[in-house]
DNA sequence: GATTCAGTTCAAAATGAATTGAAACGAGAG
DNA sequence: CTCTCGTTTCAATTCATTTTGAACTGAATC
């Protein structure tokens, strides 16, 4: 798509690519450059070097180290042996199953643990502070912990689900 | 819960809960104090007023009735006729289904439609720079491409599907 | 019709996250 | 051993978003 020396612009189509995943990365609230390096990585039939990337993207250097770190790290890419001169390049993980399930591994389990904890300890408050609402008020209150509860479990067997679903 | 001159601070019950609906909004792209707001109600047997929920969560006038008015329009609180005195109150809408599905398709529908507009619009520029890339890489690209409309079109599938069972 | 009160608005401040860029690093070449 | 080149690090900056608070609105009360 690219040709030697046309390392500083991207191309329409490779511009379309990017846009795509910095929407996808930034809906996930990851940095809208790393949605960018990637997407570029993943348009580009061969692997790409850091320069590269910090010219077409017309990002700093310290974005693109730590772009790549953060892609790598999710193991959204990896490198591929230099062939020539020194400098590493970088190829897209094409298979999106892990890359997603990553993510959702880093960011949702985390949050239904967390949940799972409040929701336990609010249990125990509720039963607590019984004394201080009326019988009526407390039974409302139990239901409404009681829905939340519902909620978070069909979360936690919903999106493992809709993980391998993708 | 709350007794009539303790209108300024939060019982552990009630924290537990804003903590929930905190969580879930940051995660969901929304202003904390939304959440807070939102929670602070969801964990009242009764509607609350205005300055009771600045008091409690001890937020500005302005974050209030800004965090107020978002939830109105997601259709997550509702105003309950005033019995006293000339303030509001307001209730949560216990259907989360709604709620959730409100911010689905808020978000998450025109996100799906930005996406198939470029996917379409990549697909046409690949055709038109076709001639710049070797077989191998145009055939490399086609699939990459391939693989986005796939996922595109399973998330538009699925996405409904899970708004539906939450 | 003036006053009070609940709530809204919006410009400015605060916060927090992403980005930059200059310095440091380290591997390899000479 | 030193120099160069590619990359990383991190403190400072920039940028976007959220929050604040003072001024304003409008409705009910006197």
């Amino acid at each position: 798509m690219a040709e030697a020396g046309d390392l500083a612009v991207l191309t329409p189509f490779e511009a379309e690519i990017v846009a795509v995943f910095a929407d996808l990365v930034t809906l996930l609230g990851l940095p809208k450059s790393m949605g960018e390096i990637y997407g570029l990585i993943f348009a580009s039939p061969e692997p790409l070097a850091f320069i590269v990337i910090e010219q077409k993207l017309n990002l700093s250097k310290g974005s693109v180290s730590q772009g790549l770190r953060s892609l790598r790290e999710l193991g959204a890419i990896q490198a591929v042996a230099g062939e020539s001169d020194r400098r590493e390049r970088w190829a897209a993980t094409v298979e999106l199953r892990k890359l997603i399930g990553t993510i959702l591994r880093e960011r949702l389990v985390p949050y239904l643990e967390r949940q799972d904890h409040r929701l336990a300890k609010a249990d125990i408050l509720l039963a607590q502070e019984a004394a201080a609402v009326s019988p009526d008020q407390l039974k409302a209150l139990r239901s409404r912990l009681g829905k939340l509860e519902t909620w978070q479990s069909r979360a936690r067997t919903v999106l493992p689900l809709v993980g391998k679903m993708l």
